[in-house]
DNA sequence: TAGAGGATTGAT
DNA sequence: TCAATCCTCTAC
């Protein structure tokens, strides 16, 4: 069952963050399903400096993350990776959360031709990876997850001493917020990205 | 309009 | 440890 327009729209971004472990992302592209569970997360919200629209600041890229929650925002990262995150929190409330690894559940053939990788490990353990593996590109920004493109629906129940807390990955740059306890992963599984 | 740098990855 | 690679933003 999809989630619905309600379980984005809430303010708190970082307990949506934490719900989000343990649900199923599955893309439609060509008429193709392949879908995993979420695995990791982080959140971000323009009251930091590690997000993109800090300081309330819209820019053409980041435009999407102004709307009501349940949009899919899709950037461009390092000049070669898509990486996929969900809008949050009600209009102009400028808050997302980065989806950083899931586990293959179905399509796991399709997902072996996109990626060309040789070890299943590899397929969707990281935020590149597993655009590549679901077929999320830049041409999916602003995407309704309630359409048929690019959703997310209930999957496996998360016990809450599974989750672990950690800092944010990869965002030095952005002083103390950098330190702020916004990521989220299952403990012990295998396909969360490992730093 | 030019230039610097980034929410990463995989190979060395 | 480092290069690949190109879009986005800032400053001139």
């Amino acid at each position: 069952m999809k989630l619905t327009k309600s379980f984005y729209e809430r303010s708190n971004v970082v307990t949506i963050a934490k719900e989000l472990l343990g649900k199923q992302l599955v893309s439609k592209v060509d008429g193709k399903i392949s879908a995993g569970i979420i695995v990791e997360t982080e959140a971000y919200s323009w009251k930091e400096r590690g997000c993109h629209a800090f300081g309330g600041k819209k820019t053409n890229r980041n435009e999407v993350m102004f709307a009501a929650g349940g949009c899919g925002y899709v950037y461009l990262c390092y000049g070669m990776y898509n990486l996929f995150n969900v809008v949050t929190n009600t209009k102009d409330k400028a808050e997302a959360v980065l989806i950083r690894a899931i586990e293959p559940r179905v399509g796991i053939e399709l997902m072996r031709e996109r990626r060309k990788s040789k070890h299943d490990r590899h397929l969707t353990s990281g935020p590149g990876k597993l655009t590549q593996a679901l077929s999320i590109t830049r041409k999916h920004n602003g995407t309704w997850l309630q359409d048929d493109d690019i959703w997310i629906e209930t999957g496996d129940t998360v016990a809450r001493k599974q989750i672990v807390t950690a800092k944010r990955i990869g965002i030095d740059y952005a002083g103390e917020d950098a330190d702020l306890p916004w990521r989220f992963y299952l403990r012990d599984n295998v396909w969360v990205s490992k730093k």
